[in-house]
RNA sequence: UGGGGCGUAGUAUAAUGGUAGUACACCUGGUUUUGGUCCAGGCAGUUGGGGUUCGACUCCCUACGCCCCAGCCA
């Protein structure tokens, strides 16, 4: 037994191996991510691509990229797009199986007549409503349908008639005939074809009946010769019908495989329900970066490593379960702590002015670009006699282990000078606007040659040389740890999700920034928003914060 | 109440009959020109009850708890 094989042991690799002793599959693996077109990915369908992907790699298999496309009323073109940048962007490749249901229109439709014809199949006439009340209850069998005992002949006219578009929406469907007396609902004569007159993506008008997914599902992994066929746990009442049909047709037979969905606290991840938030513009889009979706994330400043880590590290049983939402955060810490070029934004400004420093002058200081990292080297940040710092780190009354500055006090400005507050400047509504410093023309680069020490150090920003930029930050878009739970998920949305500074200063080696996430020090993750940054204007978005454990004390202590 | 699943620290996840381990969270301390990173230490668990066994998270029985299913959605 090898290292990789310990570190991925799930239950499904399990399977695999098990399998692999066995030859059940002469040591094939290959499985296959199956979206239907009804919206964007999110973070639960990065769980299922890398578990799709990510157990055909390590096995040595493929895995093929399939829309389930089967339901016309439902499903756009632009959905295929995105998911297709969406699984590209996160890493995966398909190669040249990229697939559709819709592409097996036809063969669906050939198995069908072989199941008319072998009287396994009728068409029934009920309606919906009528198919419903008749389906019995989860203690009572159902009613068999008056047309259950059609004649084949009868059905084969009926069921071309059907294809034909000689009924309307509704009219007629095709059922399995199984038992209406089975304890599994799924199992009482479920149906496989319905009737819709609508344009499909792909097909256009060419078809007016479509498949059912239970229908269509077993046969598009059996057609793609697919080993593993992995869903979640919500199909596990639907394999009995999987194995029913493939068994009926005695063909191609791939094992289903069930696990537990990803679920996240304070997150939503109902498609229906992400599709309402971008409908009724409580966001911006898909791809608000507040949204749980891959584009989301992409555009909040994620990256796939993050994901594709996440999604390793979060595992996949059968249990139910939570993931607390700051793993999440802290996978993309932990990627880009090791990768993200370092820089110096100050979010909401406080002026410095240093009263003994040379008016006219302008220096440039040597910065570390990333000190995980020592191969990106060093930059020029230029410093005068004008800056700016955090509000944040002055305060005029400091608590206790408040290492910041405060009248007085001698704190660091990262890779520049000690400096010295003497002067706090207030308007006349009393709010501080200026700070008045002295700096120690000897601490240049940080240090004292006196070996003096400070506790505190600050970034800053020359105020002749800062870059203006909009910084948003956001919070969790939900205040329920539970939002898809509750009645009213709109009335749990976080009025506080995205702030604003619209004022901030960078450095100015952002004035044309890469699309990367940097690390503004001290703050967080910081990427340009491609979308809204235009004309002169730079938008940044938060990823993630750094971990502040200043906040965490001044919280829990008070004050 | 029928059927299908699942129960291991706060949250997740290993251990398949042989020392209950890991991660995150939380608490200490150390290093640090990011209150970041990193390092060291600590807290904390097998749903209950029986049984089999030298030995049970693991096998058996039973009770309890939680999730899913009555779309012409997927």
């Amino acid at each position: 037994m090898n290292e990789v094989k310990k570190e991925m042991n799930n239950f499904i690799q399990k399977i695999i191996n098990d399998d692999s002793d066995s030859g059940k599959w002469n040591n094939r693996v290959h499985t296959r991510f199956p979206p239907e077109p009804n919206g964007y990915l999110h973070i639960g369908h990065a769980k299922s691509i890398c578990l799709n992907f990510g157990i055909a790699e390590k096995n040595k298999g493929t895995c093929n990229l399939r829309f389930d496309d089967t339901n016309p009323v439902k499903e756009e073109e632009e959905y295929v797009q995105s998911i297709i940048e969406d699984v590209k962007w996160l890493g995966f490749d398909w190669e040249d199986r990229l697939f559709y249901a819709s592409d097996y229109f036809e063969q669906l439709y050939e198995f069908a007549i072989q199941l008319i014809q072998d009287g396994s199949a009728y068409i029934c006439d009920l309606s919906g409503d009528e198919i419903r009340n008749m389906r019995g209850s989860l203690n009572e069998p159902g009613l068999e349908s008056p047309h259950r005992t059609r004649s084949v002949e009868e059905n084969l006219e009926l069921f071309h008639k059907m294809k034909n578009g000689e009924f309307g929406n509704g009219e007629k469907v095709l059922r399995a005939k199984i038992n209406m007396a089975h304890p599994n609902l799924n199992m009482r004569d479920p149906v496989m074809y319905r009737i819709l007159h609508a344009k499909h993506h792909r097909t256009g008008n060419d078809w007016c009946i479509y498949p059912m997914y239970d229908w269509a599902h077993g046969l598009e992994d059996s057609i793609e010769r697919i080993t593993h066929s992995i869903c979640t746990l919500e199909f596990e009442d639907h394999r009995p019908l999987y194995d029913w049909y493939l068994n009926q047709l005695d063909i191609y037979h791939p094992q289903q495989i069930e696990f537990a969905r990803l679920n996240l606290n304070f997150t939503m991840m109902s498609k229906r329900k992400l599709k309402q938030l971008v409908d009724e513009n409580h966001v911006s889009g898909w791809d608000d970066p507040r949204m749980p979706t891959i584009s989301g994330l992409r555009r909040r400043g994620y990256t796939p490593k993050a994901i594709r880590n996440f999604a390793e590290d979060v595992g996949v049983t059968k249990r139910d379960s939570i993931i607390d939402v700051v793993r999440l955060e802290n996978a993309l810490r932990e990627d880009l702590n090791k990768i993200a070029p370092r820089v110096m934004g100050v979010l909401d400004p406080l002026k410095v002015v240093i009263t003994n420093y040379p008016e006219d002058k302008t220096e440039l200081l040597k910065a570390v670009n990333n000190p995980e990292n020592p191969d990106a080297g060093k930059r020029d940040i230029p410093f005068s006699k004008e800056l700016y710092i955090e509000q944040s780190d002055f305060m005029e009354d400091p608590p206790r282990k408040f290492f910041r500055l405060g009248p007085g006090r001698e704190v660091r400005l990262r890779y520049a000078y000690f400096i010295t507050c003497n002067e706090v400047i207030k308007n006349k509504s009393g709010e501080i606007i200026e700070l008045h410093c002295t700096y120690d023309s000897e601490t240049k680069g940080g240090s004292a040659p006196d070996g003096r020490k400070v506790k505190g150090t600050l970034h800053w920003v020359s105020v002749n040389d800062a870059i203006d930029a909009e910084v948003r930050l956001y919070d969790r878009l939900f205040l329920n740890e539970n939002p898809g739970e509750t009645d009213d998920f709109l009335a749990n949305l976080n009025p506080e999700s995205c702030k604003t500074q619209a004022n901030a200063k960078l450095e100015s080696s952002l004035s044309n920034p890469e699309n990367i996430t940097y690390q503004f020090e001290r703050n967080g993750y910081f990427i340009k928003d491609e979308k809204d940054s235009m004309n002169g204007k730079l938008v940044f978005n938060r990823a993630v914060s750094l971990r502040d454990s200043w906040a965490k004390f001044f919280k829990n202590n008070g004050k």
